[in-house]
DNA sequence: GCTATAAATGAAAGCGCTTACATTTAGTCT
DNA sequence: AGACTAAATGTAAGCGCTTTCATTTATAGC
């Protein structure tokens, strides 16, 4: 592989102004421009980016961290990140955190450890404490789908609350009264004000919100099913199910119909993240849309205005969900 | 950030003996060790990777190109790949190609400006000349899913003849003997081949073949769907359908239920792949078994046996399809 | 045409490591 | 104890770039 140095032989020009014409940081005349252009075409040069980072303390990579590569909902996230990096010229080295505490933080300390010059943090299992204190360190990063109060202009959300308020309201107008809830698990800031948002638009329309009608579920298909089993015992008229995420509602659906139910003649169920598999599901998933890959661009464009100085990147930090109407949810007065 | 420099004069030896102890490579007197690695743990040393890749040419990295990063069945692939690797302590740069010539050529050239130390391709665009001309480079890769006889021990690869044989198979066994079959496009290899082997299960059983009951799909959902329509026009008894893979499975089922048809009492639908979404829709779909997680698992032990000599590493580099039962294929003699 | 100033270029010192080679130290044998 | 070998450690030359500062070259003003 050719080197700066062959190249700057062969243009007949020293090695500094080779790299400023790689860099255009520093004007060069136009005629010696050519020159090293055409030096480089010829021995098909390709600056080294090891030694470029070295040099320049800039290692122009990103590291990001998710609780999982497969599964729909991170893919989609990975993907638009990727894609907005990627024409700035800059890649993405990528981690799984499974969602566990020491494993999350073995991930951090790696992309660290790989001169990332920023991190993109889809953690669920670390303390608020532990973001707070690495945002005092020198490695820059941003939260996706956390909000953080001391940290808030690192985080990128969606406004749970809404969404489960949203959910809820859907089934509402289309005249359930018999509704259940099969929430995430309820350490999870999410899990916890999507149901906050459920209860909201209970209580707006004069429902009382009685106890027995949540289901703490995992977030698995296991604990839509499981929910499903346990609402049913409780002997309730239920005519809409509220799942906290579609593969609850996946796992609601299969249950529901085993019980002998008819989706959604019988039992209207609502999802929530909008992945794909909401799309896969028979009937199809009435769901509330998650813009993860909108808001995995932002996390990207947040990294490409605050470290790499591309001021012209507008930001938001706060994206809202809407209701996607499907299949599984019908209208009880038509 | 504390350098080797400051450690070993912290350590009181020199820059040579920090670094061995770090990459124990060459023995160093246990007592030397010890006072070598009071000294990190007191500053806090972490290595520069940069600049340890730079000074070794090994950069530590692997770039991985896919198709697309989201979607079941990369997301699969890239995390045992993922996990492989992170235990070996390298790290995964990974883009995108989106089965576009052009991109995945982009994509490979982004990877080895990256200077990763190897390269995993999941490509279909480009052409085998091309990849055999790559391989001649400096920079060695692995191929997932495609066989191309002058790179052979680069290949990793499902056999995916035997796969659309037993896919049609099973079918037979069944009792079916009207057939349908929605291809992927057949100027891909994996689609060519399945479909063959699904022809020589026919002519195993006697059954004539009859290029009417084939569709040429896009692997797509609307692949599927497009192809129960046009299949259903030729005013064929069917009573079984085999997709080449699991989305076109779906769009199938979906098309066909639409149609008036229940599955599985009146088709019987087979899918391949086994990706996700293949347990999530209704009936949930019988399926080939593509066992990607193990052939991205195997790419990765091929990259540390050949790049970082691992040489207890055992490789396999073709693997075996195998049926998955579910809930959309009856047997019609029962 | 000559000086003053700005623009373009060059020289060289790192960036933080690894590693070949030289040197020192410890260990063994007589 | 001294000579010899093996093991441990040190020395220093890079790896391929960027960037500061000094130097040269072009441009303008008179």
């Amino acid at each position: 592989m050719a080197t700066i140095y062959e190249v700057s032989k062969l243009a007949g020009v020293s090695l500094a102004t080779v790299s400023r014409v790689m860099n255009k940081n520093t004007p060069v005349r136009e005629s010696t421009r050519k020159k090293v252009e055409a030096a480089m075409a010829e021995l098909g040069y390709r600056p080294n980016s090891i030694a470029q980072s070295l040099a320049s303390s800039r290692s122009n990579s990103i590291g990001i961290l998710v609780s999982e590569l497969h599964g729909p909902f991170y893919g989609a996230m990975i993907s638009s990140i990727e894609a907005e990096f990627r024409t700035a010229g800059k890649h993405v080295i990528i981690a799984a955190g499974h969602s566990e505490e020491a494993t999350e933080r073995d991930g951090i300390e790696f992309l660290i450890s790989r001169n990332c010059d920023a991190l993109i943090l889809h953690v669920e299992a670390v303390s608020d404490d532990y973001l707070v204190q690495l945002s005092k360190n020198e490695i820059p990063f941003v939260l996706i789908n956390r909000q953080i109060p001391a940290i808030e202009a690192h985080c990128i959300s969606l406004n749970n609350k809404l969404g489960g308020y949203l959910a809820t309201q859907t089934l509402l107008k289309q005249g359930h009264r018999q509704l259940g809830y099969i929430s995430g698990p309820l350490w999870k800031a999410d899990a916890q004000d999507r149901y906050r948002g459920h209860k909201l638009a209970l209580q707006e329309a004069g429902i009382e919100w009685d106890e027995k009608r949540l289901f703490e579920g995992d977030f698995h298909e296991s604990g839509g099913s499981n929910g499903v089993k346990y609402l049913l015992e409780q002997g309730l008229a239920l005519t809409g199910l509220i799942c906290a995420n579609d593969e609850m509602a996946s796992g609601a659906m299969t249950e529901a119909r085993e019980q002998g139910l008819a989706i959604p003649q019988q039992l209207s169920i609502m999802g929530f993240d909008n992945v794909m598999l909401s799309h896969y599901t028979y009937p199809k998933l009435t769901t509330i849309d998650y813009p993860i890959a909108a808001m995995g661009q932002m996390a990207a464009r947040w990294v490409l205005k605050h470290i790499y100085q591309q001021e012209k990147q507008q930001l938001q930090l706060v994206f809202e969900p809407r209701v996607i109407e499907r299949d599984s949810c019908v209208s009880l007065t038509s």
